[in-house]
DNA sequence: AAACGAGACAACCGCATTACT
DNA sequence: TAGTAATGCGGTTGTCTCGTT
């Protein structure tokens, strides 16, 4: 009886096998490396490497493989650090050398509308590299633009900008937080971009004095395309604003409550428009959140633009008064703002972390916390759209003064009232900065926003108030820690009025029977 | 003259995206 | 359509230069 014969192991098995003992190590760990790191040069280039890769590139180009090409130029570079080398450095029509003032102030507009896509940025700087724009901006213009920040919000004049009750510590804290972050961080820059962008699509916001000028033609390659987020943005915006005129020309007579039907109505177009312009997610609780503003922006006693409330906002300049002015703006824009910039920076994600889905009214509650009384809230006029601003006597008369602040410093809970004294309603004069209406450098950095040509008070007005609302940070806490915070209690106190418990509930018995 | 620090710029690293099979 | 390689991109680190002590 012949044994049995060996099995030999086949072609595949061998593969296999050497596959497992050589490759897989190294897959297991991860992608491999796109070069011999071992046996590759690294640190800064010799003019003869350069001029070997330079040579080469004019010779061979390219040929769409970085990874082959140093080793058929004769280079012992890694593949991507020949590609960017040559992208950075050696190219021929790379513009070596100080940016101008002109490439500063297109950086400083760029980035404040796309943030830190240098890529981007290069595009419309020729000759200029990610890379060197990238660096120009953290070692050069970050810099200045902080210097310039920290100046506005912390070299200010006392009496020019009041923020109470808070003791000076917090007050500190407050400057800090907003001025050396919030300022500068990509929801400011945004801000900016989003004025600029609205500026330049509804001029006559903003420029009445230029409407009659003849629109310049642009290069439709030269203009720069908006991130999606603020695009749909800008979209829901203009849905919103058409839903509140149709609401403010029903008069809204059971004080801005929108029935269900119609808010679901509203719930299910919103849902449509983002579904339909953007895979990502979208929470309707989201939804009803800014249709909540919508109702809450229509005040109890019918249209916000009523001789009787228009009268009532007059001349409101005592900090008691401000103060309550405040809480009209937080009413009207606050929650707004707080759930615009939530959702600006979230990117539709931001209920992704469970703890965030769960208070449904944070948002909602947050517009309650100041210290007027329900009916002085609803008097007030709607300051919440560039349309209803305009249109308040309150600025007409140029003492558009006030505005609120959340402050996200540390625990997210303290809430900043930020008196605002304009004086003259931001005309922009010596004597006005003079006596504390801002300093230069306030003045310097409101160039940054304001709108081109000389500021009058309309104009200057808008850019300040922009600037403050879009600053506002996104406060991600519940409300019931805003709302009973000791800073909260002591506004309340030291203004001598109560919460608005009424309006607190309202709001929770509103959502509620909405999301149910 | 040496040590040190700050600023500017070059280069790298690793993740994200795109292209290709 | 899925898997993989190549490329793009932005944040970070490394290196050099120059001024100050």
């Amino acid at each position: 009886m012949q044994p049995l014969p060996t099995k030999q192991p086949s072609a595949a098995t061998f593969v296999a096998v050497i596959f497992l003992a050589l490759v897989a190590p190294f897959v297991a760990m991860g992608r491999a490396p796109c070069c011999d790191k071992a046996n590759v040069k690294k640190g800064p280039w010799s003019p003869e490497e350069d001029a070997k890769l330079k040579s080469f590139i004019e010779h061979n180009g390219t040929g769409g493989n970085w990874i082959t090409l140093p080793s058929k130029a004769g280079l012992k570079r890694c593949g991507k650090s020949c590609r960017l080398r040559w992208i950075n450095y050696l190219r021929p029509d790379i513009k070596h050398g100080s940016f101008t003032e002109e490439e500063e102030k297109t950086i400083y507009r760029l980035h404040a509308q796309i943030g830190s896509r240098w890529s981007l940025i290069a595009a419309q700087l020729p000759g200029r590299t990610d890379n060197d724009i990238k660096n120009y901006w953290n070692t050069r213009l970050k810099k200045k633009l902080l210097e310039r920040a920290s100046n506005m919000w912390c070299g200010r004049p006392h009496h020019s900008f009041q923020i109470y009750p808070m003791n000076q510590p917090a007050n500190d804290q407050m400057s800090n937080a907003v001025g050396r972050e919030g300022l500068l961080n990509s929801q400011f820059l945004h801000a900016q971009a989003y004025y600029q962008y609205v500026q330049q699509q509804q001029p006559q916001y903003y420029l009445p004095q230029q409407q009659q000028q003849p629109q310049p033609i642009q290069d439709p390659s030269q203009t720069v395309q908006l991130p999606t987020v603020l695009q749909h943005q800008l979209h829901m915006r203009s849905i919103k604003n058409e839903l509140v005129d149709e609401h403010q020309q029903q008069q809204a007579p059971t004080g801005g409550v929108v029935e269900s039907e119609r808010l679901r109505d509203i719930e299910s177009s919103l849902r449509s428009i983002v579904d339909e312009s953007s895979s990502r997610t979208f929470d309707a609780r989201r939804a009803f959140q800014r249709l909540h503003c919508l109702s809450n922006r229509l005040p109890a006693n019918g249209n916000p633009m009523s001789p009787a409330a228009v009268a009532t906002s007059h001349h409101n300049t005592s900090p008691t008064s401000s103060c309550s002015n405040l809480s009209s703006d937080r009413n009207s824009f606050g929650v707004q703002q707080i759930a615009d910039s939530a959702f600006s920076d979230s990117g539709y994600t931001m209920y992704e972390d469970p703890a965030a889905r769960e208070p449904s009214t944070t948002m909602l509650n947050t517009s309650i916390l100041g210290s007027a009384s329900q009916q002085q809230v609803a008097s007030l006029p709607d300051t919440s759209t560039p349309e209803s601003l305009l249109s308040t006597s309150r600025f007409e008369d140029g003492v558009f003064d006030d505005l609120s602040m959340y402050n996200r410093s540390q625990d997210l809970s303290e809430v900043a009232v930020v008196d605002r004294a304009l004086g003259t309603g931001g005309v922009k004069e010596e004597s006005h900065q003079a006596s504390g209406g801002g300093s230069a450098d306030w003045w310097a950095n409101m160039d940054l926003v304001a709108p081109p040509g000389p500021l009058n008070q309309k104009s200057t007005v808008l850019a300040a108030n922009s600037m403050m609302r879009w600053s506002i940070p996104t406060p991600r806490c519940g409300a019931e820690n805003i709302y009973n915070s000791p800073q909260a209690q002591l506004t309340s106190q030291s203004h001598g009025t109560q919460p608005l418990d009424g309006m607190n509930s309202y709001s929770d018995s509103f959502l509620s029977k909405l999301i149910s």
